[in-house]
DNA sequence: ACAATATTCAGCCGCATGGCTGAATATCAT
DNA sequence: ATGATATTCAGCCATGCGGCTGAATATTGT
């Protein structure tokens, strides 16, 4: 692995968790995973009874975590859960738990 | 479960998501379980460049949060990783990752 | 073209966080 | 008792975070 990928993937630990951080956030995670995976931006922000727009921080957060995807569908934001980066933190605590 | 035991949980998954949102402080546990699990306030302090004050305040959100026990022995104190206690990471990792 | 809908952008504001320094506490060695 | 060592406590200060509100953008339906 070369020092950049390294160094990337710390900076990723980094985002990843911070946005988990937030209780917020990771009710976020956990709305859209149980929601087969997909929620609107509206849907989730229906969740909470923050100001929208405070959700919608939360999304970009997580979001630039790479946590969620999003893909705009007509006037709507589709927010995808991105399982495969959680396993950034599977593999943290990995560090943990292997084996001998 | 009763209910105080489920807004427990939901505090400890606060303070421990909390207390590895910091790089540092996920630079200690890592630190002191590769010293066999066991490390004294200095020894973890040199780690850093930090001043250790600064890592005593790391030390105390660890503490707190239930993934560092301490015990005094002479002048020193003896941090301890409490592995277990990351296992509730793993508990929360398990909502995605569980088999159907 | 116009209004309604879905969502973000911009900016304010209070509080928590995390760095620092200086003083305090506790224990050990002489 | 004295001084050295190990560590925390207390308090300062800048920055960032997360709540809010109000305006802007983009798309759809009439």
């Amino acid at each position: 692995m070369r020092k950049r990928d390294s160094a990337a993937r710390l900076d990723a630990y980094e985002a990843v968790f911070t946005a988990l951080a937030h209780p917020a956030r990771r009710r976020v995670l956990l709305a859209v995973y149980f929601n087969s995976g997909t929620m609107s931006a509206g849907e989730i922000a229906a969740v909470f009874s923050h100001a929208w727009q405070t959700t919608t921080r939360h999304l970009q957060v997580l979001e630039r975590a790479g946590l969620l995807s999003c893909e705009k569908k007509g006037r709507m934001r589709i927010y995808r859960i991105e399982r495969k980066r959680l396993e950034l933190v599977k593999d943290w605590l990995g560090h943990f738990f292997r084996k001998p």
